[in-house]
DNA sequence: GTCTATAAGAAGATAGAC
DNA sequence: GTCTATCTTCTTATAGAC
């Protein structure tokens, strides 16, 4: 990995843990191995290095904003798979998912760095906002959309179904980003949420 | 409102716009009417302006934790009342108490305020999952299990069930916090949510 | 308790040698 | 491209008059 991307990577994580403000551009370079003075001949400025992240987001943005996804990019393949899931195999699939978007290095120091950032921004809260509320609720939205149609669900309002499926998982990650010795109490609760979905929005239900 | 009151509330203002770190004290003071050095004479440091503004939260505590509560300390008391409203009463309850959530300056500003600061603080983070998320599951819990014992609600799993009315709740106010633009389409979705909810656990619906 | 003046120090950024 | 030395600016905080 060359000088830039690392300073990049440090960065990141930098301020996924301390918030943009509180990193100085001294502890990015000594964590790279360099001083200082040296980074400015990779970046002009602090906030070049942010921003050169944020447009890194950006382009990421499939890798990360699939939130939830199994391919992230067709609603219909994904509907086919799940349509011939068990129970169990969904569980397993959800947390999976869940493990994924709270481990994978990338994807937490991003949403943790953003998720700070967000609020003194209006640019960064509109990604915010796209990234981990809309974009998952409008993918799980035709997921779950395809698998009512398929029989396989039963609701009067897609919509509203599937803000029960996502809002619990979301609610359960930002808890995890901000204590993660919740991580295995959440895990649980993720697998009773899905078993108590299915029973809900499944074939028995009825809906009305 | 004596000097010291207007400092606190002029910097939970900033605090909870811009962040401990972005906000100078200079400004604090200037929007109090006063110059920075005369700020000192009622607080020794900026530090201990934020602290003091955290110990005024924990002493208020049941004005702002108490998420979504009726009364905010009496659940027997509160699930009796919900248990005669008709829907309409309780989505007219539940759209109030909502706006009052997202509108009190006073628990907005300290939401917001804790949102970002609690990302760096291990004691600000418990306190975060206290006040937001631990303590409403825990009232809201208590109050959907007496309306179960009622036969006013059904439940397999009051736990979850108290998830998925809370959990939405949550994510919406997240949401208007970080873009207040949203604030008319949660009502509706607010709306929609508490109806979804009485159909899925009110009394026709069948819990296996 | 408020002011002006100022100290003390931190942090971002530049200059110029190597 | 990295270093040391340094500049500049900003920000917290203090001193001391009124």
């Amino acid at each position: 990995m060359d000088t830039k991307s690392r300073i990049l990577d440090e960065a990141l994580t930098l301020f996924s843990e301390k918030g943009y403000a509180n990193v100085f551009v001294s502890e990015i370079a000594e964590r790279v191995g360099i001083k200082a003075p040296s980074l400015y001949k990779h970046f002009e400025s602090k906030q070049a290095i942010f921003d050169a992240l944020i447009r890194e987001m950006n382009n990421n943005f499939l890798k990360q904003a699939g939130m939830l996804h199994i391919q992230g990019n067709d609603a219909v393949r994904d509907a086919a798979i799940y349509k011939n899931l068990t129970e169990e195999q969904l569980i397993s699939l959800g947390k999976n998912l869940f493990m994924y978007f709270l481990h994978d290095d990338y994807v937490r120091r991003f949403r943790k760095m953003l998720t700070m950032a967000a609020y003194h921004d209006k640019e960064l809260s509109e990604a915010y906002m796209k990234h981990y509320v809309d974009d998952p609720l409008s993918y799980q939205g035709m997921l779950l959309g395809l698998m009512v149609q398929e029989g396989i669900l039963h609701a009067e309002d897609t919509e509203m179904m599937t803000l029960h499926f996502y809002a619990p998982i979301y609610m359960l990650l930002t808890a995890c980003d901000r204590d993660p010795a919740r991580e295995k109490g959440a895990v649980e609760i993720l697998e009773k949420h899905i078993r108590q979905f299915n029973r809900l929005y499944g074939r028995k239900t009825d809906p009305r």
